[in-house]
DNA sequence: GCCGTTTTCGGCCCGACTGTTTTCAGTCG
């Protein structure tokens, strides 16, 4: 079993448990076992077959009892103490619990009194009004209910980054135009820029919360409101996307901040922590335990300082060692948006690309870059119109004349003829190896057999690494959020071979890629192998896309001396030398 | 179930909102 199938085992025995209505603490032991599980940078499985037990007893959170059920799992694919529980309790009962306003003591008063083990029972027993008469059970909770598994079977649960984002810009320009607003934040794991996030958290600092509120609720795209306070309201828009307003005061603006962004694990270590230094922490500030004084809380610096730490940036604080390192003075170095000279790897229309060579070089020249790539398809994508090589040949000549050009005008600027070469499904590559030399940016790419065996895709990628002519491996894992899962790949495997070979590995910044992710990104930088934030670009807006590149990449701890692509046009050259 | 600059036993983050209750448990973030 692999960490994230561990750590879903643990996160239903905690589920279970609370349904059992066993010690609360004994589930968050659970819980925060399978977070940490989550987070782990390493495979348990190595951990355990490098050191055996050794192996597993420095992690954090993970003690005698999870350990054993950890290798129970790693070396018989099951745990007998989760089977039991679900021989108890119905998996049906578990998928309960997702239902917004139930929760595991309602779940267990309907599996128990109703004999309701599933949402189809639960979604019958509503409508027949079966539920309004159990104790702690109304009228209101049973229309709640089925509310809530309407909303379940509508929505996916993942939004975007991109899209959620969106969002937030609309309802921070109309929450602004009340009176007395002071800031307006998104936060909540849009700020810490993961991937996809659940739901949309706003953050209000102002004088009359109460307006606020009233601004918010009144919103046309809203659905739903789930609750509705004097600081806090939840609804749900016709999309299906949650959003949550949280309106303070302004001095506690830092600690609320704080509060809201998260994660949650990242919070309660945080609080944790306070605890221990006889401090208290929640989102009005820093106070002592003793005393009950404000000690901090109208800015996040302040908040960190006061339990001992630099200010952590929002995309670490995932509970993957950021407190340590904090504690240490060993965070990353943040990689900024400036720190970007060129993007490598852009279309144009003579493959898939929506706009000529020239508008997507003065796009770039419009962002500040130095350079950027030209790479389009190969013949093998002909759905993309890729080009033979009669075609590269006339782009590169192209280019050569378009560069004088540019020099002529006293320009810095310059393109760099490139190619998103296919791998081909044996691992040869699409162009011949005159072009592929006389190229200055070879982008290779998987493009096709998605299905194949992970042996097979490893190979492949690898043999592609090895011929000495790729500079770039472009999506590594092919896959597309919400559409398409990623291929099956041994990534720390071509991750040597990259090392080895001077090869760098992209990450695409398009949202609905992100691709190496985050976890993959660390795992480069424990390697070593160089990264390449592109932006994958087939328009002129999709150059901006590398906001989302770059915040991925501080998730991932990627420093700008890992990054290739923050190196002027000289010393990039020099990294794209073949051979 | 985990853990230790108060502790190997006795703690374990903190607060808002809701519906069902007559003072609060459950849910959520």
């Amino acid at each position: 079993m692999e960490n994230p199938e561990i750590a879903r085992v643990f996160h239903e025995i905690a589920d279970l448990l609370e349904i059992k209505g066993g010690d609360l603490f004994r589930v968050r032991s659970y819980r925060n076992a399978a977070l940490i599980i989550d987070g782990l940078e390493d495979p348990l499985r190595s951990l355990y077959g490098k050191n055996g037990v050794e192996g597993l007893k420095h992690i954090p959170g993970i003690g005698e009892s999870t350990r054993s059920k950890v290798v129970e799992m790693l070396t018989t694919g099951s745990c007998a103490f989760h089977d039991e529980l679900l021989r108890e309790i119905p998996a049906g009962v578990l998928e309960m619990i997702r239902v917004a306003s139930l929760g595991p003591k309602k779940a267990a008063m309907l599996h128990k009194e109703l004999g309701i083990s599933s949402i189809d029972e639960l979604e019958k027993a509503a409508r027949e009004e079966r539920i309004r008469d159990l104790p702690g059970f109304g009228e209101v909770t049973e229309r709640k209910i089925l509310k809530g598994i309407e909303a379940l079977r509508l929505i996916s649960g993942k939004w975007k980054i991109s899209t959620s984002l969106r969002y937030g810009e609309v309802f921070s320009d109309y929450i602004k135009t009340v009176p007395g607003v002071y800031e307006i934040v998104l936060s909540g794991s849009l700020r810490r820029w993961k991937e996809e996030v659940g739901d949309l958290d706003i953050l209000a600092t102002c004088r009359d919360p109460k307006a606020v509120m009233e601004r918010f609720l009144s919103h046309p795209e809203i659905r739903d409101v789930l609750a509705k306070g004097e600081t806090k309201s939840t609804v749900v828009l016709k999309s299906g996307l949650q959003v949550d307003l949280r309106a303070l005061d302004r001095q506690s603006f830092g600690a609320a901040l704080q509060y809201f962004t998260g994660s949650k694990a990242h919070n309660v270590a945080i609080r944790d922590r306070a605890k221990r230094m006889g401090l208290k922490v929640s989102e009005y500030g820093v106070f002592d335990s003793a005393t009950g004084k404000r000690v901090a809380g109208s800015n996040e610096e302040e908040v960190y300082k006061a339990v001992g730490l630099p200010w952590i940036p929002p995309e670490l604080r995932e509970m993957r060692g950021e407190i340590e390192a904090a504690e240490a003075g060993r965070l990353p170095v943040q990689l900024k948006t400036e720190d970007i000279k060129g993007d490598l790897h852009v279309h144009t229309n003579e493959s898939d690309g929506g706009f000529t060579l020239e508008a997507m070089a003065e796009g770039a020249i419009k962002m500040g870059y130095e350079y950027i790539a030209v790479t389009d398809h190969s013949k093998a994508v002909v759905i993309a119109h890729g080009l033979d090589e009669a075609r590269i040949l006339a782009q590169m000549a192209y280019v050569d004349d378009f560069n004088r050009r540019l020099q002529k005008k006293g320009e810095r600027f310059r393109v760099l003829k490139g190619s998103e070469v296919d791998i081909r499904a044996d691992g040869t590559l699409d162009h011949s190896e005159k072009v592929l030399c006389a190229l200055d940016c070879v982008v290779a790419a998987v493009h096709s057999g998605f299905g194949m065996k992970k042996e097979e895709m490893t190979a492949r990628i690898i043999k592609a690494i090895q011929t000495g002519l790729v500079n770039i491996v472009a999506h590594p894992t092919g896959r597309l959020l919400g559409e398409r899962p990623p291929y099956e790949v041994d990534m720390a495997a071509v991750m040597d071979e990259a090392k080895k070979h001077n090869v760098a590995l992209e990450l695409n910044s398009c949202p609905e890629r992100l691709d190496l992710n985050d976890m993959h990104l660390r795992l480069a930088k424990d390697k070593g192998v160089k990264i390449a934030i592109s932006t994958d670009a087939h328009s002129i807006n999709h150059l901006q896309n590398i906001v989302y590149g770059i915040h991925t990449a501080r998730r991932g701890w990627i420093e700008k001396k890992d990054v290739i692509n923050t190196m002027p046009l000289k010393g990039l050259m020099r990294f794209l030398k073949k051979g």
